[in-house]
RNA sequence: GGAAGCGUGGCCGAGUGGUUGAAGGCAACAGUCUUGAAAACUGUCGGGGGUUUACGCCCCUCGUGAGUUCGAAUCUCACCGCUUCCGCCA
């Protein structure tokens, strides 16, 4: 969420902002309804000012013993007048507020303007992708043999889901204990373990809601009826992570607050149908490593490039070919002030494919989720708020499949990953 | 699922319709004293918003929402959360 403050301040210089991004803000509606909204919050407040004297009046007067007929004769027109004032200006905040959380994040300076991907920045390239004498496949025929089975997924829970078996399992857990041991011992994160399925503020908080809310799954409990609100699936655990400090106002000695899972993640992936439909991509289920920062809001920028290292931390020690990109203004996600994509070679598609993405979010979370801290000051500020995977362990798997294939079908296992593996050295059929 | 109870400021805890945003205590912060610290004493001390060049003035907020009333922390209703006992249960 912007703060209301700067679209009342700065207006013109935050649509040009919001139009980096492909946003066009009617500002005219907006000026309108601020309009209205100081008239009215003026006269109410004069209102119940006045029923507020009268009231004192009348207890005085009556702990007097005297006669109190005149000032209630005077309050009593008030009431009616009051009522409507009231509610129209409830009105009105609540129009501003919906007008306020449906708008994304303004992007930093630094941030390249750009309509599409084809708009993002690389920054730079790290490893060098292996050739191969002989002919690859992509992780979905490497995989297959190995454990890796769409079919029974899709028997299972339908298409984007997949079952594994055997060594495949096991690799995929032990990436997922790698990454993890490396975010909280090397990175200096708190693990954490987190509910996967939360309520309709929660995502408020985050800016999932109300804007992507085809983009959850939605459970409800049994036996619920009516029209209460659904329970959602976590689309990521930067949701629970980020919320614990919602209405919250921490310590200034209490930043940076660093917080790692590993959770399931759910996405309805609607509107992605024709996407990747092939292979462990894109799926309504995967794993990741999420690491959240609650950061200083002037350290925020240094805690963002901080993350992105952690992240590539994870693939440098995996060997694996990568590439870090600064996202364009159009490519953003809709609370990102900044953010940095890590793409991982995926050399079967002979292509770079996001495998990470790391953004800052300065305040735009912390004041849906009311979450502050005393500054140097003594005033209470908002923090900033910083997500990132660390990384998305399925299309880890797939990128392990992909660059570690052996031309006999079998895969050998990264070294950092071995002692997780009980010391096999190949996944291979028996 | 059944029964009972409880939600007040950073924490504890008074407060059952009237000059109460709320006694008292703890914690915190500033000052006096001290070589320094502690103790003692003095003061400050929830959050959000409107308006103002500013000093200030005003509004909202006692789990959330609605209601009764001239006036609600206090009365009514609904919802949410927590605790205890019973049942069930990984």
């Amino acid at each position: 969420m912007l703060d209301i403050q700067q679209l009342r301040n700065d207006l013109d210089n935050v649509v040009a902002r919001l139009a980096t991004r492909g946003f066009a803000f009617d500002s005219a509606a907006f000026t309108a309804l601020e309009q209205e909204r100081k008239t009215v919050q003026t006269r109410t407040q004069e209102l119940q000012a006045r029923r507020n004297a009268s009231s004192k009046q009348i207890g005085i007067a009556k702990s007097k013993g005297e006669d109190v007929a005149a000032i209630m004769a005077e309050v009593a027109g008030l009431g009616e007048q009051l009522k409507a004032d009231e509610e129209r200006l409830a009105a009105i905040q609540w129009e501003l507020q919906k007008l306020l959380l449906n708008l994304p994040n303004l992007p930093h300076d630094s941030v390249p303007v750009g309509k599409s991907e084809e708009e993002n920045i690389e920054v730079r390239r790290v490893g060098t992708p292996r050739s191969f004498d002989f002919e690859i496949k992509d992780h979905t025929d490497v995989g297959t043999p190995l454990g890796l089975d769409f079919d029974t997924g899709a028997k299972l829970a339908g298409a984007r889901f997949t079952l594994m078996r055997g060594q495949m399992a096991k690799l995929h857990r032990a990436l997922a204990q790698f990454m993890l041991d490396t975010q909280t011992e090397k990175h200096g994160y708190t693990e954490c373990y987190t509910p996967y399925i939360v309520n309709a503020d929660t995502l408020r908080g985050t800016g999932q809601l109300p804007k992507f809310e085809e983009d959850l799954f939605a459970v409800k409990k049994g036996g619920q009826e009516g029209d209460s609100e659904p329970l959602y699936l976590i689309p990521t655990s930067e949701v629970t992570l980020t919320n614990t400090v919602r209405d919250e106002i921490l310590a200034l000695d209490a930043l940076p607050i660093k917080l790692t899972a590993h959770t399931p993640c759910f996405r309805s992936e609607a509107g992605s149908y024709g996407r990747d439909t092939k292979g462990m991509i894109r799926q309504h289920q995967f794993d990741k490593v999420e690491m959240v920062q609650i950061a200083h809001p002037g350290q925020s920028y240094a805690a963002l490039e901080e993350m992105v290292g952690h992240a590539e931390h994870i693939l440098q020690a995996l060997e694996l070919p990568y590439r870090v990109v600064s996202l364009c203004t159009g490519d953003m996600g809709f609370g990102a002030a900044k953010t940095y994509d890590l793409e991982v070679w995926l050399p079967a598609q002979d292509t770079y494919r996001e495998i990470s993405s790391i953004s800052n979010c300065e305040a735009f979370q912390a004041r849906r989720l009311q979450a502050r801290f005393r500054n140097e000051a003594g005033k209470t500020e908002w923090v900033h708020t910083l997500n990132g995977s660390g990384l998305a362990v399925g299309r880890t798997l797939v990128a392990i499949l992909e660059n570690y294939q052996n031309a006999d079908g079998s895969v050998s296992v990264p070294a950092m990953l071995q002692p997780y593996m009980h010391g096999l050295l190949k996944l291979q059929t028996a």
